[in-house]
RNA sequence: CUGGGUGUGGCGCAGCCUGGUAGCGUACUUGCAUGGGGUGCAAGUGGUCGGAUGUUCGAAUCAUCUCACCCAGACCA
């Protein structure tokens, strides 16, 4: 059985491997754990980043940029911080390379040994606090909101495209305010809005919660995550938003004085998203033939594939389809009509589908004569011929159809696959099958060790506003007051 | 670091066991035909077989060493 599931997760990890290179979205890099995000897919993260960066400002947020470098000893200031960190970190010990005495090419000058090594972010919350300790001095200097869009490194043992690289491209949000209440709704805010975009721009269902202490970000004292379910039924967390208390104020030595002129130490947020997404659109919507992207966040939306003889039939139908292509352009649909001649309408056909364009129009001779157009859709693959005349909307509303369809699709897979076990022996059953499940637990993190290394699964969240229901622990039959959501996890 | 595996035109691979003129698919170039679901035929371009050393008349093939990458662990908010 366990080998059955290794099999299935190993087809599913080439799959996904294949959608990724195939549908050109991003490529192995020569550079250790590291990609190249092609145009294609870089063309959805700019996206991605406009949507997300218009939710942060219309909620109060700036954009800031802070250094990429990381002297040591402020990674050290947070105790629990350092210790999250400290395994994955590249470290600059040098600054600067000499020819090679051997004339072997060039080498790291040993004189040039920096006094203090510099880290390469993996998260920005030290040097960003170590900077906000400048700027607030009293609580008229609160809130401060603020976001980075910024590249991180994490020395990963292990890589997979866009799911966990060695480098990857994120928005962090660091905010500092006066009351825990506040941070606390700043989070919970954050969080809303990650879930919005998840569901609307990327169809993609997800449970909003929150994380057992064992699976807390370092330094936090609370931390909310949206998670989402994969084809394979394996779990992804596609965004985090932490309460970080008074724990890097305290730090850092972050004190505002307060209305009745007392110093106290500040409360913090972080929150973020990252290249991730891109892999969790890939693996909750794609199939056989390639990538299913959702149309508000495809690079190309429609594409019009001609079908000819001659240079004088291309330019017919070209002529026939302009006013449709600048009526798509006026709506704000991004369109193309594909007059490379170089290759044929069926390898256009299987290419499109490949790169997940939502909606390819075929036209030829014979619907010029009948005022045609055949339409296709991407999700479904349905493909109808239709009067050219007021095809404009019929295609808007196709695209918000398509969107809406996916993300219907993927929650009814996820909700078919999110199963109760009350029993250790359902539990081991279940977890072999693709899917959540959905569990009481005992609340003490050894039982949470204790399951993980027997079965793989950890808990994935604890679900905001879950309902309360007497039972006992799955594992260590003591009592509970409520269901977690376990899985097998990215 | 532990255990497996792989390095051969741009990409994917065979050849290695049993040493004897480097091959296939694809991509690329050119020509003709074709064009409503990844075109067909023909002719071409392109490789110090990961590296070093050794054995041999002769090494992609055998031996020793070495490097790189992949998979499974360890790691992973």
């Amino acid at each position: 059985m366990a080998k059955d599931i290794a099999t299935r997760v190993n087809d599913y990890s080439q799959w996904y491997n294949d959608l990724v290179i195939k549908g050109g979205l991003a490529d192995y890099s020569s550079v250790r754990g590291c990609m190249v995000i092609k145009p294609y897919g870089f063309a959805i993260w700019e996206k991605m980043h406009d949507a997300l960066d218009k939710m942060f400002k219309d909620t109060g947020h700036v954009n800031a940029y802070f250094p990429l470098f990381i002297p040591k000893s402020f990674l050290s200031k947070e105790a629990s911080h350092v210790e999250g960190f400290a395994k994955e970190c590249a470290v600059v010990t040098h600054y600067r390379l000499i020819n090679d005495p051997n004339g072997k090419g060039v080498i790291v000058d040993p004189d040039a040994k920096l006094e203090e090594e510099l880290i390469v972010r993996p998260t920005s919350e030290t040097i960003i606090w170590n900077t906000y300790k400048n700027w607030i001095q009293s609580y008229r200097d609160l809130p401060l909101l603020i976001n980075q869009w910024a590249n991180v490194v994490r020395w990963e043992m292990r890589t997979r495209l866009f799911l966990r690289t060695a480098e990857f491209l994120w928005q962090e949000g660091h905010t500092a305010h006066a009351t825990a209440k506040e941070a606390v709704e700043e989070t919970e805010k954050m969080l809303d809005v990650y879930a919005d975009f998840a569901e609307n721009w990327l169809a993609l269902p997800v449970i909003k919660g929150k994380k057992t202490a064992n699976e807390r970000f370092a330094g936090a004292v609370d931390t909310y995550c949206i998670e989402a379910m994969m084809q394979d039924g394996q779990a992804l967390q596609a965004g985090t938003s932490h309460f970080l208390g008074q724990n890097f104020a305290k730090a850092f030595d972050v004190q505002f004085l307060n209305k009745e002129g007392k110093q106290e130490y500040v409360y913090a947020t972080s929150w973020g998203v990252s290249t991730r997404l891109i892999g969790a659109l890939i693996m909750a919507h794609s199939d056989d033939d390639g990538l299913v992207l959702p149309p508000k966040l495809a690079p190309l939306q429609v594409v019009i594939v001609p079908i000819y003889k001659s240079d004088e039939d291309l330019s017919r139908l070209f002529e026939k389809v302009e006013p449709l292509i600048k009526e798509l352009k006026s709506k704000g649909i991004t369109v193309k009509f594909d007059d490379d001649t170089t290759k044929r309408p069926g390898f256009k056909f299987a290419e499109y589908e490949l790169r997940g364009v939502p909606v390819r129009l075929a036209i030829g001779m014979r619907d010029l004569e009948n005022g045609t157009v055949e339409v296709a859709r991407r999700d479904t693959k349905e493909k109808s011929s239709q009067q050219l005349e007021g095809i404009g909307s019929h295609i808007e509303n196709l695209l918000n159809d398509i969107q809406s369809n996916i993300f219907n699709r993927a929650k009814t897979f996820r909700d078919a696959n999110i199963r109760p076990a009350n029993s250790w022996d359902e539990f081991k059953t279940m977890i072999e099958q693709p899917g959540f499940i959905s569990a009481h637990w005992d609340g003490t993190p050894e039982t949470e060790e204790k399951i993980k290394e027997l079965t793989k699964a950890t808990i994935r969240c604890i679900p905001l506003n879950n309902p309360l229901e007497e039972g006992k622990c799955v594992f260590s039959g003591q009592p509970s007051k409520e269901r977690v959501i376990f899985a097998r996890a990215y």
